[in-house]
DNA sequence: CGGGATCCGCATCGATACTG
DNA sequence: CAGTATCGATGCGGATCCCG
């Protein structure tokens, strides 16, 4: 996006922006601990539910069902379920998550190319914070 | 994202996710509420703080500061405060910051472009489930 | 003007139990 | 196996007051 003056094609972030604007609504989603986490592991190909559970550590099966049941009403992933004995569900990606997952994935090698950085910074900050402390 | 404490040694149930996990790091910061607006607006130039409020339409002030705070100490903003009669602080974007602001205003031209589609598949996925409960 | 301190409602999330 | 339902704790985020 380079500098101030030269915004690439239709850049008119210098108003504010209200609650409609459409930046905040996708925002508001993909801010969600696990949507982005969900997204990237689909990329490969359809996952099971409890296979899903397992790939991302951490997550209740009570989030992981409600992540999935909103990415599933925005379009962004698919529901399969097979009637076999125990019941089978696969959830594959769609073509507009798939767009989505890329950005992500961007976002993914930012993170691994930069948190050291954002690392270094926290400790040159929290140095100085401690620096004040004992000034005053 | 917030100032988490992060309480790593509390892991009851076993098998939590790998806090070391870059992507999950990143992923906790710009899934904040205000972050990546701060980001995007703070590209253009630097913003004294009550102009940012302004411009980010329904942020408190208490939350601006914070996420401005902890903006800082990741290092992807640099505070200048002036020592004029009334105090005067400008907020300004580093290059680290920068490098950031250019993903998330790709995620944003992404929002832009396809949140007609998201809308639309909620629609589709309410109708379906109102036909579901008449059906039952 | 910028922002710290405090109180507190309310949404979120985890754990548990139950269904199909 | 794949969820739903309920309860309870946590803490985000807003409102207000106050200080430099």
């Amino acid at each position: 996006m380079s500098t101030r003056k030269s915004p690439p094609g239709k850049d008119r972030h210098g108003n504010s922006y209200d609650a409609s604007c459409p930046t905040r609504q996708v925002l508001d989603r993909i801010g969600d601990k696990w949507t982005v986490l969900v997204l990237i592991l689909l990329v490969d190909g359809p996952v099971r539910f409890n296979e899903l559970r397992r790939r991302i550590g951490g997550v209740s099966q009570k989030m992981l069902s409600q992540t999935l049941k909103s990415m599933e009403r925005d379009g962004l992933v698919r529901r399969h379920a097979i009637a076999t004995v125990p019941v089978t569900v696969e959830y594959s990606i769609t073509p507009l998550g798939l767009t989505l997952a890329t950005l992500m994935d961007q976002v993914r090698l930012w993170a691994e190319r930069n948190l050291g950085q954002v690392i270094a910074a926290q400790h040159r900050y929290d140095a100085a914070a401690q620096a004040s402390d004992r000034a005053a």
